[in-house]
DNA sequence: GTCTATAAAAGGATAGAC
DNA sequence: GTCTATCCTTTTATAGAC
C-alpha cells in the first residue's frame, strides 16, 4: 500500500520529472508551482530539493534531456542514400519522434523565455545543431540538382515549422495514423523543395 | 513636462494594453506581474484597475482584438480569381500581416492556455474561422484539379503552420525584405499543394 | 484617474526533526 | 529522503484619500 514517508530515491526523481513534464507542459512553466509538483508526485514541496537545485533547473533538465535525445536519436539513423531518401528519413523521423512525446515537444519550444541566459544559449546550440542537420540535406540535394531552393536556410525552418506543427493537431485516437500523417507531410514536402 | 499625477484616459488604457502586449510576449502572460505593467506605463499598479477588471480580462481584449482583426483584414481582400490565385493572396497576406505584429502573434499562440476555459472557446472559434477560410481555397482548388490533396484539413493546418513559422526567424533587419520572404514561401506552398 | 496603503493568498526556498 | 514549519518575497485586487 501507499506509503506516506519512506525513502524512494530510486523512483522518485523521475517521477518529479513526469509530473513537471505534465504540468508545464499543461499550463505553462511560469503557472506551475513547486507545490503543485510535489501534489502531483505525492510529496512535500521542501522534498523537491533533494532532486533539483531549484525550479529552472528542473525546467532546464526536462529542456536538455529533450534536444539530447532527439539529436541521438536522429544520428542513430542510417545516413546514406540520395538526398531525397535522406529527406524521406528526416521527415518521417521529425514526425514520429515529436509526435511521440509532444509535451517536451511543447515546452521546449514554449518555455525558451523562461531559461536563464545561459540555459538558453545551451539549447539553441542544440536546436540549431538538429537544423543543421536538415539544412544540410537540402544544400546537398540543392547542388545535385534535385531539389530546387530559393534559400536553404529559411526551406529549413519553413520544413522544420510545417513538420512541428502536427503535434498541434494530432491525436493519437483521430482518423489518422501515424503513418498516414508520414506519408501525406513527406508528399508535401517532397513536392515543396521539388526541383 | 511629465506629470507623476492627473487624469489621462484617452492615452492612458491603449498604453496599457501596448505595454501588456510588450511584455506578455517577452516574458509570458504568466510570469508578468500586474506591477510591471503598470511601471511600464508609469503608473501603480491600483491604477490599472480603472481600465481592466482584471489581469485576464486584459489577455482575452489583447487576444480578442488580435483575432479580430486577423479577420477583418483578411476578408477586406479581394475574393474573386482561380483557387491558385486565391491562394497566392491568402499566403502573401498570412505572411505580411504576421511579420507586421510579431507580439501579438506570439501571445495569440503562446497564451492559449492561460485563458479561461469560456475565453478560451472564443478564441478558438475565431481561429478555425480563418482557418475555414483557408481550407475553402484548398478544396475548391482540388475539386478543379488545380491542387492535389490527401487530406484537406491537414494541408491548411500544414500550410498554416509553416507560414506562421516566419515570426520565429524573420528580424526586420535582416537581409531578405516582407516580399522576398512572401516570394519564397508562396514558390514552397504552390509547389506542395500543386496537382 | 491616480495615489498610498493594505488585505489575503501564494510563491520559492531553507532548517531541523524524524 | 521526507516531513513540518517557517522565512521572506511577491502576487492580485480592493479601499479610501486626494
Amino acid at each position: 500500500m501507499a506509503r506516506t514517508q519512506g525513502s524512494h530515491s530510486q523512483i522518485t526523481g523521475p517521477r518529479i520529472r513526469s509530473a513537471a513534464l505534465k504540468l508545464f507542459s499543461e499550463r505553462g512553466y511560469a503557472a506551475v508551482s513547486m507545490r503543485q509538483i510535489a501534489s502531483e508526485v505525492g510529496l512535500q514541496a521542501g522534498a523537491l530539493y533533494n532532486y533539483t537545485p531549484d525550479k529552472q533547473a528542473l525546467l532546464f533538465s526536462l529542456m536538455k534531456g529533450h534536444m539530447d535525445e532527439l539529436l541521438t536519436a536522429y544520428r542513430a539513423l542510417p545516413r546514406g542514400g540520395t538526398p531525397q531518401a535522406r529527406l524521406e528519413t528526416f521527415v518521417r523521423f521529425h514526425i514520429a519522434f515529436h509526435l511521440d512525446r509532444p509535451e517536451a515537444v511543447f515546452i521546449s519550444y514554449m518555455e525558451l523565455r523562461n531559461l536563464t541566459p545561459e540555459n538558453f544559449a545551451l539549447i539553441e546550440e542544440l536546436r540549431g545543431a538538429y537544423e543543421t542537420e536538415l539544412q544540410t540535406i537540402l544544400t546537398t540535394g540543392h547542388d545535385q540538382g534535385d531539389f530546387a531552393l530559393t534559400d536553404s536556410k529559411i526551406s529549413t525552418m519553413a520544413v522544420i515549422a510545417m513538420l512541428t506543427g502536427v503535434t498541434t493537431w494530432y491525436r493519437p485516437k483521430g482518423r489518422l495514423s501515424v503513418d498516414q500523417v508520414q506519408d501525406i507531410y513527406w508528399d508535401m514536402v517532397r513536392k515543396a523543395v521539388l526541383a
